[in-house]
Order: C-alpha cells, then sequence, then structure tokens
DNA sequence: TTGTACGCGTTATCAA
DNA sequence: TTGATAACGCGTACAA
C-alpha cells in the first residue's frame, strides 16, 4: 500500500462525503452555485464550513487549465503613478476569486517579454500590463493568449484587446499651451527616464508650443536617469546655465517639478514670477507645496479600476462598450504658473 | 476514447520521449541536476530547447504539495517606505525559479489574517510578511507553515522564525535627542496612521525626552488619518495654534515633515531658526528641499534584499548565523534642525 | 439536476 | 543512477 500524504488538509471528497454528495457537485456547488439545489447547496456549504475547507487552486488550475490568476506587469513598483494603479487593481480584484501576479519589467521590454511568457504559463484569467510599447512577440504572446488583456496608463489606435488610459501627447499639449497662455515666452522641458510614455508628452508639448511659435529645442533638456526630486533641481540649473533667458519649465513628472522648485529657490529666483512651473501627474503633494505646484492631473486609481471592471466584464461574457477608455486628464492649475502680469 | 485538450505545450512526457529517458529522469534532471549522469543531462537539455518546454508550476505544486511561490504581506502599497523594500525582493527572487504572491493588508489585522490563510494555502516556499503585530492567529498560522518566514520593517523579541528591520522605538529616541541637542526646546510630534511601529516610535521620542526633561504631551499630535504631505501642513498649523511656543517638530514619516515645512513657510516661520523640523525614513526629497530636511536615514532595500537571503539560506538547509537582524538607522542631518544658535 | 470515469502534468514511492 | 507506477485534488466529458 503506497499512500502519499498529501498537505493533509480537507479535500473535496472530504466534503462530498459529509454532505452526502459526489464531489462533482461540491465542485459545482462551490464555482456556480445555481447549477446546484438549495437543499444540497446548503448541505454542501455546511460541510465546507465544518471541514474548514479551502479550495486547492493549483489543483484546480491544473484540470482546467485556467487559473485564477490576474497577471499584472508594471514597469516600475517606486513609481508613485503605478502605486495608485495597483492599490486599485488589488482592492477590486480582493473581493472575487482572483489572485494578482505582479512582474516587474524595470522599463525593459525584454524583461516584460520573459514576465509575460512566465505569466501566460499559468494559464491567467486575464493579463494587465501598463503601456503600448511590447514588442512584437510580446504583443503576439498576449493577442494569443485565451484572456482578456488590458493596457493601462495610456490609449492608442492599436490594442492588443482593451486600454484604459489618456493620451500622454495630449497631456503634454495641454502644459505647453497653458504655458503660453500665462504669458511665459520662453518655455523649457526637463525630462527623466525618458520612457516611450515621456516621450508622448514631450511630442504633444512640442506641437502645442510650434503653433504658438514658442518652440525651441534648446530650451529642452532630458535624460535617461530615472526620475528624482534632486534631478529635478539640477535639470533646471543645468538649463539656466545654458539659457539664462529660460522663464518657464514643463516638467515631464511631479518629481521632477519639486526638485525644480526647490532649485529656484536655491538660486532665488521667484516662481512663479521668474520662472513658471507645471508639472505631471498631480501627485498629492501639489497641492501642498509653497508655492503650490500647477499640474496635469490623472486618475490614476479610476484606471486600475476600470480595467479590472472590463475584465470583469469580458470574463461573465457581457459585450464591452468599448475596447479603448480614455479617462482624460485635467490641468490643475495653482501657484506656481499664476504671475502676475 | 475521451482525450481532455489541456493546454496544448509540451509536457515532460514529451521531452522525456525526445531525449529517449523516463519522465521522472526529466524531472530529476530539472530539480537538481547533480541527480543525472552528464550524458543523459545533457540530452534532456538539449530536447528541453528543442521543444521549448517550461515547467508547469501548477502540476509540479500539486505533485509536490510545494509551490515555488513567495508570499510577501505589506500594509500598504501606496507607501514609499514598502515600494523600495519591494523592489528588492523582486529583484532578488526574479533571479530564481520563485513567484511573488504580493498581498495588500491595508492595515488591517483581519486581512492580513485572511491573506495569510490564502497564501500558505498555495504551500508557498517561504512567506514575508510587514511588521511584527500579528493577530495570535495569524502567528499560530505561520509558526506551523512548514517554510521560511520572515518578518521585515523591523526587529522585536519574538520572532515567529525570523525578522530584519530596526527598532522604531530607538529610531524615534534618536530624533528627540537629537532635536534637544540642537537647542530645541519645546518639541512636538506630528503622527499619522499611528500603526504600531509609528507608536514605537512615539514611545522612543516620549523616552528621550523625558530623560531630557522635556517631555509635553500637550505637545503630541496624533490622527489616525493616513499621512500625507498636506496633513502635514494642518497638523503643525493646529500643534501651533494649541501651543504658540512649540520651536520643533518631529514627524512621524517624511511626508508629514516636508508638509510641515510648507505650513511653516507659508505662516512665515522660519525653518530652523524659529522651527526644527526632523522626519523619518529619509525618503530621497528630503536632501532635495530647500531647506534640506533632517531625517532618520533607513535602509529599505537592504532589508528586502537580506529577507530574500535569509530564506535562501534557510530553504539550502544552511544553519543561520542569527534569526534577528537588525539593519539599525542613521540621522542624517541638514538644514531643517541646524539653526544658528 | 446529479453522478461516473478519467485526465490535467508533475513528483513521491518503491524497485532494480 | 534510472525507471514503473501511483498518487496529488480537481474539473471535463459524457451519461443518466
Amino acid at each position: 500500500m503506497r499512500k502519499r500524504k498529501g498537505a493533509g488538509r480537507p479535500t473535496i471528497a472530504d466534503v462530498a462525503e459529509k454532505a452526502g454528495v459526489s464531489t462533482i457537485t461540491v465542485s459545482r456547488a462551490l464555482r456556480d452555485p445555481s447549477k446546484v439545489s438549495d437543499h444540497l447547496r446548503r448541505k454542501i456549504n455546511n460541510a465546507v464550513r465544518k471541514l474548514n475547507y479551502v479550495p486547492h487552486s493549483h489543483a484546480s488550475a491544473l484540470a482546467s487549465t485556467r487559473s485564477n490568476i490576474v497577471g499584472v506587469i508594471v514597469p516600475s513598483l517606486t513609481n508613485n503613478v503605478f502605486a495608485d494603479t495597483l492599490r486599485a487593481i488589488y482592492d477590486e480584484l480582493d473581493q472575487g476569486p482572483f489572485q494578482v501576479q505582479l512582474g516587474n519589467s524595470r522599463y525593459v521590454a525584454k524583461d516584460e517579454e520573459r514576465l509575460v511568457r512566465t505569466f501566460l504559463g499559468q494559464g491567467p484569467s486575464a493579463m494587465i500590463i501598463a503601456g503600448t510599447d511590447q514588442t512584437d512577440a510580446t504583443r503576439e504572446l498576449l493577442q494569443n493568449a485565451e484572456c482578456p488583456v488590458v493596457q493601462i496608463m495610456e490609449v492608442g489606435d492599436d490594442p492588443i484587446d482593451m486600454m484604459v488610459g489618456f493620451s500622454h501627447f495630449e497631456g503634454g499639449k495641454a502644459a505647453g499651451t497653458h504655458l503660453m497662455q500665462k504669458g511665459y515666452k520662453r518655455i523649457g522641458f526637463l525630462g527623466a527616464r525618458m520612457d516611450p510614455r515621456s516621450h508622448r508628452r514631450l511630442e504633444g508639448f512640442k506641437d502645442a508650443l510650434r503653433i504658438g511659435g514658442r518652440y525651441d529645442p534648446d530650451l529642452i533638456m532630458t535624460t535617461t536617469v530615472s526620475s528624482s526630486v534632486s534631478l529635478g533641481a539640477e535639470l533646471i540649473g543645468q538649463l539656466r546655465a545654458r539659457r539664462s533667458d529660460l522663464d518657464a519649465v514643463f516638467c515631464n513628472n511631479d518629481d521632477l517639478a519639486l526638485g525644480a522648485l526647490f532649485g529656484c529657490q536655491k538660486a532665488g529666483i521667484s516662481v512663479p514670477d521668474d520662472m513658471g512651473i507645471i508639472g505631471f501627474n498631480d501627485l498629492e503633494m501639489m497641492a501642498a507645496s509653497h508655492p503650490s505646484l500647477t499640474s496635469i492631473r490623472t486618475d490614476r486609481y479610476a484606471i486600475g479600476k476600470r480595467a479590472v471592471e472590463m475584465i470583469k466584464a469580458e470574463l461573465d461574457g457581457e459585450v464591452p462598450e468599448q475596447k479603448i477608455l480614455d479617462l482624460g486628464f485635467e490641468l490643475q492649475q495653482r501657484e506656481s504658473t499664476s504671475r502676475q502680469k
């Protein structure tokens, strides 16, 4: 007699025996209660409670070739922008039977591809992935995946499946337009990391300035170094050293904007009178600073929430109203661009 | 004949056939190459490559009652403090065969317990959990779990298994001592969230002030509201309204400290001359602000890194040098507490 | 609505 | 060092 011991915990067979039914009835009662009569369902639920039965997700995944995992891939764990979205995803998914599997691609396309491969290997219920700049191989993997796929944080023309986000090009354009409207003339751009979304913000910014006749490539200062507050102070210092007539900057993100503010304060430059500053994302601190900082507000929590809602709808067989959801953005004007003309 | 289709991808049996060996030999070659002869190992590795075989983690977990999952439970996804540690955990774990399973307890002990239950149900290779304040039930679950368990972010007397972190009590004490040394007399405390670690920082702070003869409970201002920069400005305003003679504050964390700085600037109070400010954690922005902000530096990345190293060592059967690892902290003095006496 | 029989892909057990 | 066989716990297919 060769018995293996297993994990020792109750199985669906134990529940079935206690409830006096077959295992498949228990299985059905747990996954879709409507398929089992009230009478048996009650008995089964009682047995589950008494035995403290917990479904064995690996066995379930193996038998059904479908796991309850939702794979989520983001390029950064420390960027606040993704933190809010992740929080929303966890908040939404924790209700149901799903498990989040989180991957960090570190802004490296090949790492992203590897993660997608690994996650798809688990037969996920759905995939959520940041951005629209996947490699061809990654796109193909996801297209062939038999599960809903949502690209988040931005929108574009060519979704793998679904998309929730906003247009970074339009966001950058709005920032540029705003600075011109406030009367600033020599308007610069500070950019860190310069991932594809940053590039699109820059393109939108350029577009606005060209239209306004104020585009000057000499005022654009970017680096691939990752973003930080200190870097904002550094970059604005460098740009001013190059062009002392600079009178406003659009910062790639809020960390840089805060750093630029500190840099100006150290150099004795008055914000907003001698220098206008606008950031991107509108993190909580932007409203609290002194002077308060203008920014482009994006609803990152909503992006995560809606992404999960779209997934749930598709899994429930609902026909989606739209595959692409543009949540837009909103310019929050504050003191840093409100100069007395 | 009733064939089910499976996931369609190559299985260990396909590899075995191609290599001309049995399945179990392939299994062994993959898990512990030293158990298989060079000759067969080479053939197997070739077959794996040719078929593009990827092990099926659910099947493995089912058969072995042990998954490659490392469960990680933190109380917040948006708090930068945990973001750095998480990044380290992902960096370390991405190398090996492990998968991170991340849970967000939202600072709710019951949610934490539920997550622990769920994760343990997956037969994890290890568990990492923030803090030392688990419920009795959670402790018992983890104690009975047949895997390494590391409590992170703080150290204490009574580890479930292992611990990596530092003493929040001592950190708070160092902050209080520093403010007294700099000559501040009426020293307050600003605290948000007030989770157990915040409480221990406060206790350390009180201890220092009592020793220095400067303890005044009237100068302690706390709230259970979650921390933010805006809140820092608000709290220091409230505390000053109550006690206009306040001349320094120890802020529970850096967000509050930055907010307190902004609050002072708005009210026309000079930092550090009329108000000393010290934060906790030393986020990157603290060195960049104007004036720069003193803080207690903690090495959050190292905490994650060391936690994973301890896990790997224990899984490799090594005898740990120590079950409790205190990584300490370091006071970073900056302008916000450097007044001209 | 309920049940029977079997397979999902892997590893533990025992034997050689 | 290698292999045959039987689990691991559950869901699918088919039948009643």
